[in-house]
DNA sequence: GTCGTTGCAAAGCGTTTGCAGCCTA
DNA sequence: TAGGCTGCAAACGCTTTGCAACGAC
């Protein structure tokens, strides 16, 4: 049976209040904020059983280690800043791209991850052009 | 200067034969068939000059190591076989994905993964149903 | 009291780096 | 011959695991 203890509860609430993915080093400095004494491990362990109850969900970045986000209500996409290096949800999705595919393959899953400048860092470059 | 090694031939042969994204793993086992004495620091070595060249492309999977292919003439993405694990290239794009984002955002690059079974395991599936 | 969970430290895996020797130009 | 390139082994960063102690039920 799964037990209810301050390091998951930690855990959890931690990825609930950023609202945006974290990776296991941010989780842990927010839960450690609750649980002084939390380490490094039980994020993964954590993250590791949430994951394969589908409470939560990697997020892969190229060349990063991925971030943890609460698994979501609605099918939805990341857009990545190229300045600030956050990681926004995109709640809209291409749609059809079964007929990308050559005839005979079948579509499950797609991920989609669009970067860019964020509203905020391309007024700033903007500004200081 | 750059010089002109075997180790490095063997290398970008290996890419070049494959024709298909190999994991740095993979690169070495093929190319010390031409050069036994090859390293894998070598391999990542010369991956990191091409790719700083842009000869080479990283493909970056889900909890996997990233796979490597010469860089391609066009723009494409990548599908992903979910039962033979075998990633091919697919010359399409979905295009006018800016749309997809709030106003403000710039769209720079995307990146898509589309998984699901390729027309060999999705013919396999088939029969064994 | 049981036994799932934790913290720590060690190990694992993919990747990078320091260094002395090698080999291309 | 100079100096870029190599192989080796050690180091690195992120993640997982073994183990004894802890604490939720």
């Amino acid at each position: 049976m799964v037990r209810n203890t301050q390091q998951g509860n930690a855990i959890r609430q931690a990825l609930k209040k950023a609202g945006r993915p974290l990776s296991a080093q941010e989780i842990l400095n927010l839960a450690q904020k609750k649980v002084p004494g939390l380490g490094i491990a039980t994020v993964y362990r954590n993250l590791k059983s949430l994951h394969e109850e589908s409470s939560v969900v990697a997020v892969e970045l190229p060349g990063q280690p991925p971030r943890w986000e609460l698994a979501p209500a609605k099918h939805h996409h990341h857009f990545l800043c190229n300045i600030c290096d956050k990681l926004y949800e995109i709640n809209a999705c291409p749609e059809d791209l079964q007929h990308l595919l050559p005839a005979g393959y079948t579509l499950e899953e797609h991920d989609l991850l669009l970067r860019g400048l964020c509203d905020n860092c391309s007024r700033n470059k903007k500004q200081s052009e």
